[in-house]
RNA sequence: UGGGGCGUCGUCCAAGGGUAGGACAUCAGACUUUGACUCUGAGUAUCGUGGUUCGAAUCCACGCGCCCCAGCCA
């Protein structure tokens, strides 16, 4: 069975006989940068390939430009690869081993007639090439010999000229709707030092002509790449059939995009050489290397790989499908651990002082084969200060004065008191402790709706915790800012790192290793960090656990009222005076979608007395544009900063010229007019 | 003188003339010694207009929208 239309590709070839049965891909990556979650997808799908069809699968590094290249990069790639689980069995190649080759074919088309030495410099070659809708013209050096093109090239081998005096161009069309066909330049000179060639060479190939070179001498089957070279795939053929040499087939591929995250070598590289993160390894970045160092696995990788599919269609994924591959194989085999982040004193007032026991926890309840662990317990413990309340709501399962809650593992308490300080923060809870409760059961049955993490405070192994968030903070890095340079950096989201100094761990996280992985209960998967050190562990946040109480706590902060009001009285009622709307379908009152919003700027339309245009941020990234006919109840200065409810999915329409996307949700009429009011949530939160 | 590609739930991916299906997300519920996991249920989609056909997401025509290409980068 095939899982995408590549496999159906090697599939009919394998019945067909194309290639004899056989399968043999290649990663082929340049050099230049690390490897990110884009290249994953490349990995896994070429590797996975050979895998499933008894193929095999090369790496090899494309270093044909020795400007750009490291040693350092080749290395980090090798290991990324591995890391992924990329089996190349040996099969590491590099482009610049087959310059040799590659000069001899060259020699050989310059013969035929098909390639010539150009002396025009860049300026001139562009203006040569034409447009995208004008035919290029051509070069005043395409008609030279083959005799005289092969001692001028042999001469560009040799050095004498400097570089861009002088390109190997193959002659092919001038006139050619495809840019990429009027006579592309084959080779160029370079005198920079090669991180394997030395200064052997001083002509480079393109990547033109050196890739399907490649690809011939290893007997590659199917070379994949991305869509943006589907318009280089005639030349990549015009080359091995003018040289007649073995043919591999290109096959194009979208290659991965992601809610979130930039992904491109270029606007990493900026990224780390102006500091915006620690190194390609942050555990921020979307790098191979960042990813793991953050906890990520190479299964999970791997798995959300074969998730998202292999297709043609350039579509983004949400970066939440990434992260709940990394909880769905962390989930089934992270040990489980407790550790307090935000730290509550809590005394159990009824304990004896002194006593100290070890309360058995399962390591992983998803697998009992992993067992069970002690865990000490004594009279002052630490929770979570998030899970205390001093006048919980009804939906708060958690401590509050008089409440009786599980402590995981340990007993029920219930909190008689609490202590505040001067300044009116709660620094300390009296509890009483439920002696027949051992083992987190009551022996009456009775039940509690909360379990909590804790830990016990004579014991407890003080750590740093490294939170991290999203890099960047829209979901399109940069495409509210085009036109400005790095735009996406407008975009980087100002606490994408918190860091907790003073975690409270259970003491057998104070000897762990780099790498290790765990589960803090109801917080999250953590993994060592490469800073840590013994006395001083260093934790990182991989990913938090899914959170119904945040959502529950957006629910809450709401008002009721109107937000509660059945939709189909809102589409009746609640519309914008100014310019009711179009009559919908009584079922299109269910696809109305609402959204809170945060005005952050309002203006009077000219020549429009009830019409306000107003910047609304919805989350969205880019504020905005809506148009609303509410200037006879607000003035414009009224509106900056207040929460409004904003219908998302109407169709963008003009107002006195102005495109107006989306309608905020108002009461009444004229003067009386009232904005309905989402409470005080994050813009973008929705609204039902 | 332009060339090449792509359009299916909110987002990804299936269905290749025969009941538009799955995953993620969302919502509702069950379960729970993690407000996790797991389980159940719900809603939402074939870019448009014509045509061919008993029957069209699929074939045809004409539109529309988006992406890529004018490096001596890959």
């Amino acid at each position: 069975m095939s899982d995408n239309f590549i496999e159906e590709i090697v599939e009919a070839d394998n019945t067909s006989g194309k290639w004899n049965g056989r399968v043999h891909t290649r990663f082929p990556p340049e050099p230049n940068g690390y490897l990110h979650v884009g290249h994953a997808k490349s990995i896994v799908l070429n590797a996975g390939l050979a895998r499933k069809y008894g193929g095999k699968f090369n790496l090899r590094f494309d270093d044909t430009n020795p400007a750009k290249e490291e040693q350092e990069y080749v290395d980090s790639i090798i290991n990324d690869v591995k890391w992924l689980g990329g089996d190349f069995e040996g099969r590491l190649f590099y482009a610049s081993d087959y310059f040799g080759q590659m000069y001899t074919w060259a020699e050989q088309l310059i013969e035929k007639g098909k390639a010539y030495v150009c002396d025009l410099n860049a300026d001139e070659m562009r203006d040569y090439r034409g447009t995208l809708d004008k035919p290029g013209r051509n070069s005043p050096f395409r008609d030279r010999a083959p005799a005289e093109n092969l001692d001028l090239f042999r001469r560009m081998k040799a050095g004498e000229f400097a570089p861009g005096a002088k390109t190997l161009r193959a002659k092919i069309d001038m006139g050619s709707g495809n840019i990429n066909l009027r006579d592309p330049v084959m080779y160029r000179i370079i005198k920079e030092h090669h991180h394997r060639q030395g200064d052997t060479w001083c002509i480079y190939p393109s990547y033109d002509w050196a890739h399907g070179n490649e690809d011939s001498l290893e007997q590659i089957t199917h070379s994949i790449c991305t869509l943006e070279f589907e318009n280089h795939r005639p030349l990549y053929d015009w080359f091995l059939n003018e040289l007649g040499v073995y043919h591999p087939q290109q096959i194009e591929f979208a290659k991965l995009q992601l809610t979130y995250t930039v992904l491109s070598k270029r606007n990493l590289l900026h990224l780390v050489k102006e500091k915006y993160v620690r190194g390609w390894d942050d555990p921020r970045m979307p790098t191979l290397s960042g990813m793991r160092r953050r906890g990520y696995t190479s299964e999970a990788l791997r798995a959300f790989c074969d998730e998202i599919g292999v297709t043609k269609n350039e579509s983004v994924i949400d970066v939440g499908r990434l992260e709940n591959a990394v909880r769905t194989h962390l989930n089934a085999t992270a040990t489980r651990k407790m550790a307090v982040l935000n730290p509550l004193k809590v005394v159990l007032t009824n304990y004896p002082e002194g006593q100290v026991e070890q309360m058995e926890v399962a390591n992983n309840p998803e697998d009992p084969a992993a067992g069970v662990r002690s865990v000490p317990f004594s009279r002052e413990l630490y929770i979570e200060r998030d899970d205390f309340m001093e006048e919980p709501s009804k939906k708060f399962f958690r401590l509050g004065p008089g409440r009786e809650v599980r402590l995981r593992g340990a007993y029920f308490v219930t909190c008689t008191n609490f202590i505040k300080g001067a300044d009116g923060q709660v620094t300390e809870l009296h509890c009483t402790y439920d002696p027949a409760s051992k083992g987190g059961n009551s022996p009456d049955g009775r039940k509690v709706k909360g379990t909590m993490h804790w830990v016990s405070a004579p014991h407890a192994v003080t750590a740093e915790v490294r939170l991290f968030d999203r890099l960047f903070a829209a979901e399109f890095p940069g495409k509210a800012h085009e036109g400005v340079e790095m735009p996406f950096l407008k975009d980087l989201n100002a606490k994408s790192l918190e860091v907790v100094g003073n975690a409270k761990l259970e003491p057998s996280l104070g000897h762990v290793n780099p790498g290790e992985r765990f589960q803090f209960e109801r917080l999250g998967y953590f993994t060592v960090d490469l800073d840590a050190r013994v006395g001083a562990q260093v934790f990182n946040r991989t990913v938090a656990l899914k959170d119904a109480w945040v959502k529950e706590q957006g629910a809450e902060e709401a008002p009721a009222a109107p937000v509660a009001a059945p939709k189909a009285a809102k589409a009746e009622k609640k519309v914008e005076p100014a310019a009711p709307p179009a009559e919908i379908e009584f079922g299109d009152f269910t696809k109305v979608q609402l959204k809170a919003g945060r005005v952050l700027a309002a203006e009077k339309v000219e020549k429009a007395d009830k019409l306000l245009k107003l910047s609304v941020d919805l989350g969205e990234g880019t504020p905005r544009t809506i148009v609303s006919g509410i200037a006879e109840a607000f003035a414009p200065e009224q509106l900056v900063g207040r929460n409004v409810v904003v219908v998302v999915n109407l169709k963008p329409r003009a107002l006195k010229g102005i495109e107006s996307r989306g309608m905020i949700l108002a009461a009444g009429s004229g003067k009386g007019l009232q904005l309905i009011n989402p409470g005080d949530v994050a813009p973008g939160s929705d609204v039902k």
